[in-house]
DNA sequence: TTTCATATTTTGTCCTAGACAAGTTTGACA
DNA sequence: TGTCAAACTTGTCTAGGACAAAATATGAAA
């Protein structure tokens, strides 16, 4: 019993699927599909299903399918595929099961509480290491598969942001060294590794400061003048394309003073494969930790060094 | 001693201005501004001057004016009137012009430390009425006008958050009625209006939850079954052009549920004119507090009522 | 077989030029 | 002075074409 088919215009199904109008436009011409009704002056009208398998084909192609090879299909067939990517890596970990029943149930205060009761539990490094990593990871995958709704997640990472939060206010200490800058660059979005970055800085003493996310190469440089920043920490998740990581690595570490230290973190930094000339890049939150006892070693000059 | 000229292709003006591509273009053609270089495939590069100066109209716009009045001008012209538009809503208030002072000075720490004690001192309703709001105001008008950089309001917001989160989480009561589900729709991503919209409504005894931003509308639709929630609060930020913020409100109004509360609110929709069938448009902070009385009357029948 | 350079295809985003509905202003008339 | 239709303004849509950058296929050398 469908009371009322829901269309969007254009502009809508854009800022809804996150493609553009004239990639749109161009899959209509190429592939025969989205295939919208049209409205009087012959605007298109995307009745909704197709708004839903646009968001299956996104999220297919961000899995290194090709559009040809996804946009043409029917829904059938796109679950078939996504079944497919589904047997590629089940990672599990039996402690953090209960975490997900609370997202897939809805339970947001509980969810909280007891992520809350994790972090005392295991001290923060393990809590980031043992629960949040792989919590991240799952639902990251459950994502994919399609399993896991878009609310359902910014629930998830809405918590874990306020748990988070709390546990670094505590941490804060705005006169110890190093100090520290932290941000993503453009076109990353996600914030949550640039909170368990700070998390794990501030537990070693640093000084941090956030800039949040997406801030532009020259902004980065006059916020470390202004700061008199030491060090920089660019977070980079998963979604984010290998080749802008190197780029924009490089770019900052041109525009970045040689003294100042530039260090690189996140699962979009560990498929990184070549080393970039002057970057740190870190691979699990615990380098952070060995990264600034370094920094203290090297940078400052203790007096009354042994030899 | 200019070491590079900047450069920025259509797409990034979009995204740094919020003037869609088709509106930079078709204003080149009828005012002959902006008047872009051209790359080797004809492609227009904005030289970073023009780019500013779009935020400048874009700001004048914004008060009313028409595009044929303010399109054509010249950097100087285009001041005198924004300072005839800041005298007509004169949002100088001399208590707040010392946080003005921290954030260009960028002191993070005694930025937040200030608010936090503005907040113990006024009372929540007052803070976010007379401080936060007005500041957002100066700090918008500032932006605008490219007298702060996009570091230095990444900064301001941050501690902004800091200090709301912190005081919604004092708030926070997770069984009482009428139950809130807080987000904005894809295309705004700021995320303090909601801060605010949290806050007020966590005062006045609100059950609330935040999805963060940018959630799809049939997302919205699933989530509010999923909380059983009454009321279902957008933000939308002066940014996003008023007719994405009428054509959003009608599209969710459709597909939520009829007996579910639809409300609006932040600088967005303050410039909305048109009634919505079924919305509700939020003026001030204060309104969702009588919102929420009114809510309480009419849609919780109260046992022994008077007459 | 593997490695690397080169050719080919795919794909997103830009271009021009024209159209029109919705919103705003103007001006004639009561 | 207020009302209402005509005229103008403005943003966003349309079509069809082009091309660079990314991805993939091909083939030659190790």
């Amino acid at each position: 019993m469908k009371t009322t088919d829901l269309f969007f215009d254009i502009a809508t199904v854009e800022r809804e699927t996150g493609i553009g109008k004239d990639t749109l436009r161009v899959w209509e011409k190429r592939y025969g599909f989205p295939l919208p009704v049209r409205a009087e002056r012959d605007e298109r009208l995307y009745p909704q299903p197709q708004v839903e398998q646009l968001r299956l084909i996104k999220r297919l192609i961000g899995n290194g399918l090709r559009p040809a090879k996804v946009v043409g299909l029917g829904v059938d067939e796109l679950n078939v595929l996504l079944a497919d990517v589904q047997t590629q890596q089940p990672s599990q970990a039996a402690h953090i099961l209960p975490f997900i029943q609370l997202i897939k149930t809805h339970q947001a205060s509980a969810l909280r509480i007891a992520l809350g009761r994790a972090l005392l539990q295991q001290g923060l490094d393990d809590f980031l290491s043992k629960t949040i990593t792989p919590l991240n990871q799952l639902v990251g995958e459950a994502w994919m598969r399609g399993e896991m709704r878009i609310f359902e997640e910014h629930l998830y990472s809405e918590q874990i942001t306020l748990v988070l939060r709390n546990a670094i206010s505590t941490l804060r200490d705005a006169d110890s060294s190093p100090r520290v800058l932290l941000t993503t660059l453009p076109g990353e979005e996600h914030s949550l590794g640039l909170l368990m970055a700070e998390a794990t800085l501030s537990l070693y003493g640093a000084s941090c400061v956030t800039l949040g996310v997406q801030t532009p190469t020259q902004e980065i440089v006059s916020a470390v003048a202004a700061h008199r920043s030491d060090i920089v920490v660019l977070s980079f998740s998963e979604a984010i394309p290998a080749q802008q990581v190197k780029t924009g690595l490089q770019q900052v570490r041109v525009a970045l003073p040689a003294h100042i230290s530039l260090w690189a973190g996140g699962s979009g930094v560990a498929r990184q494969r070549v080393v970039i000339e002057g970057v740190q890049l870190m691979g699990p939150l615990s380098d952070l930790g060995t990264a600034v006892e370094q920094w203290r070693n090297t940078s400052v000059p203790l007096p009354h060094s042994i030899s």
